[in-house]
DNA sequence: TCAAACAAACCGTCTGGTCGGTACAGAAAG
DNA sequence: CTTTCTGTACCGACCAGACGGTTTGTTTGA
């Protein structure tokens, strides 16, 4: 694959990414994505000869993403539960790393996904699951699950805009959450 | 409004809630919604003359079934936040109730039609601001908010099927959180 | 008998996908 | 060096089906 080839292509996923995080999968259509872009609908299925193919895509992508960045924040010292949470606001912690770009509000935007299609959710749905399957052995599985759900519903409603809360108040949150998710990381 | 006219409203809005909890947004046509309540298209629109009009109504359905279910809990003497939380479980806890029949994991689905129509969400998404924004109002706030969060997670990864713990842990994670909510409402 | 409650064919638009063609960079041939 | 050829990247008109909505006609019950 040529670097122009493979340019096109990330802009492509980049434009995808923006639509649904910022339009809804309801805006997510083959024109609109080539539009964003600045690339024609014959270019983008050149690319990518068919919607799922994109929308496998960009899945892929967001998953390297953030294997990556979980990976380093273990690394870093951090246990798997607090990791996770920092996962979630990496990009809000630590603003000098923005070069990474990742943000977990895309995760829950691509959620929706789930409704469009279900053949190629499933596969994601396996390595959620089998992610997920580590947070049932911890020291306080209870505790652990209380704080991935509490992340992913905080998400979900940043999402949808439903009833968020001022930032000091979500600050507050996510602080909580870590300081409880390091408690269960060092018991465990 | 006929007693025959209502009947035909009501399975119409039975059939648009079985689609979006079983089958997904996107499967929700008007053809569907017919097909499944046993009526032809011309029939559905006769009752409601838009799609957009059969999603108000629906979201208006579940609002007042949710606002009464509510209040009850409420009289019952359970303290607002742990209200909410049994909210979400009312009809497993007390099965005797199901003719209630309400289920919180509806208004995950439902939120999943803020991506189709910006128009009515916003009512909806009023209505729930200002029902959150009495739990930045507790003795507790950070900690209602985690509950609020949790519930939403886990209903939303209910609805997509991600990482869902085996019931027993779910029960447990439920219990720890009326546990909570108690302990907030006694303190306010 | 008359209006409410449907049924069914039909229409315009949107959308995913196809297809023939173009621009261009480099290799091969002369 | 010029010409020809080839494959990659891309364009844009077009198509078929789906979907929301309209219209017209039919049944049903008071």
């Amino acid at each position: 694959m040529s670097n122009r080839s493979n340019v096109t292509k990330q802009k492509l996923l980049d434009a995808a990414t923006d639509i649904i995080m910022n339009h809804g999968v309801h805006q997510l259509t083959l024109d609109e994505v080539a539009k964003t872009a600045g690339v024609s609908k014959g270019g983008l299925l050149y690319h990518y000869p068919s919607k799922e193919a994109l929308m496998t895509a960009m899945v892929e992508r967001l998953q390297q993403e953030q294997n990556e960045l979980y990976a380093s924040l273990q690394q870093e010292g951090y246990g798997p539960v607090e990791a996770f949470v920092r996962l979630f606001d990496e990009t809000k912690l630590h603003p000098e790393r923005a070069a990474i770009q990742i943000d977990v509000e895309k995760m829950i935007a691509f959620l929706t996904l789930f409704e469009v299609d279900q053949e190629y959710a499933n596969r994601w749905k396996h390595d959620l699951d089998t992610f997920f399957a580590q947070f049932q052995q911890t020291a306080d599985p209870v505790e652990t699950m209380i704080i991935r759900y509490a992340l992913e519903g905080m998400m979900m409603s940043e999402h949808f805009g439903v009833g968020v809360p001022p930032t000091e108040l979500k600050q507050a949150i996510i602080a909580r959450l870590i300081e409880r998710a390091h408690d269960i990381d060092c018991e465990s």
